[in-house]
DNA sequence: CGTATGTCAGAACAACTGAGATGC
DNA sequence: CGCATCTCAGTTCTTCTGACATAC
């Protein structure tokens, strides 16, 4: 459900899945945003560049399928890496609606620094946790994601 | 960090725990809020019944703290439970600063009926998961719970 | 024509901050 | 006096919707 701040919760509600897995989310979201913040970068940034340097170029709202974030929320995030030169857009020839964006070589500088950030983040989230007990985590929440499929986008 | 929609996320970023988490979460609280919709009631409210009948009456400030819900917006969560006659809010005679609040008959009933509604929740949420991962799941959970300590109240 | 794309404006929501009145 | 409680007002942040122009 949603954060359980200290140990006055009850046990009751400390129980509840939804409620952990809430304040596990939120601590991880404030892990991740605290490390980007320090290169003035968030997440979304991040997971644009690697969607494109996975795939390759693509255009918007191609990229909004990719990495979840809304198509309309696209452009926002796509104007401060292009101002900061990370990815160019060009129009697409084959098909004028689009544009092309893809990374330049500064933006996959970028993309291997955030990816130390995010990897640091994503350790000191999984600390308490054994090295076994991290892979068995991420597998579980894997099979969560899988079955229950996000909400489609606008 | 944030959900990941369908099938075309990168692997590279659907391997990322926070993102995992994230997602997870976010199926969770959709699953919760529906549920606890068809009765017109909110996680909050739920969260504060319980730790009514866990703990017995408390003034809104100590509902605070067990519950996560800031000072601020507990007033509204309060006026909405007690609007509807599940609990009631005394002038507490030792400080009369406080509040004391405390469950009704149909307050219970409302808790009764909202554990249901949230219950099933967790069950369909958990539903991939055999009996052993959703116990080991939780326990994870619960560790990750216990280091990242949530950011004080306001 | 219906549909997809990029863009903008703004709604809806949740988390959070600040301050004032009262009482310890 | 400093501090805690309840309350209200308002900010910030993110998610999400709606609409428009253009092009398929």
């Amino acid at each position: 459900m949603s954060p359980a701040p200290d140990d006055a919760t009850p046990e009751r509600l400390r129980a509840v899945p939804s409620r952990l897995l809430a304040g596990a989310a939120a601590a991880a979201d404030r892990l991740v945003n605290d490390r980007l913040a320090a290169e003035d970068a968030r997440k979304w940034h991040f997971a644009v560049l690697v969607a494109l340097a996975e795939t390759g170029p693509a255009s918007q709202s191609e990229l909004s399928r990719r990495t979840g974030v809304y198509r309309s929320d696209m452009v926002a995030v796509l104007n401060e890496l292009a101002d900061a030169g990370f990815l160019v857009r060009d129009p697409d020839p084959v098909d004028r609606r689009r544009n092309v964006v893809s990374l330049t070589p500064a933006g996959r500088a970028r993309l291997q620094r955030l990816d130390a950030l995010v990897t640091a983040a994503q350790q000191e989230l999984l600390d308490p946790l054994s090295p076994a007990e991290r892979t068995e985590f991420v597998r579980l929440l894997a099979l969560l994601n899988a079955r229950h499929r996000p909400s489609p986008e606008g």
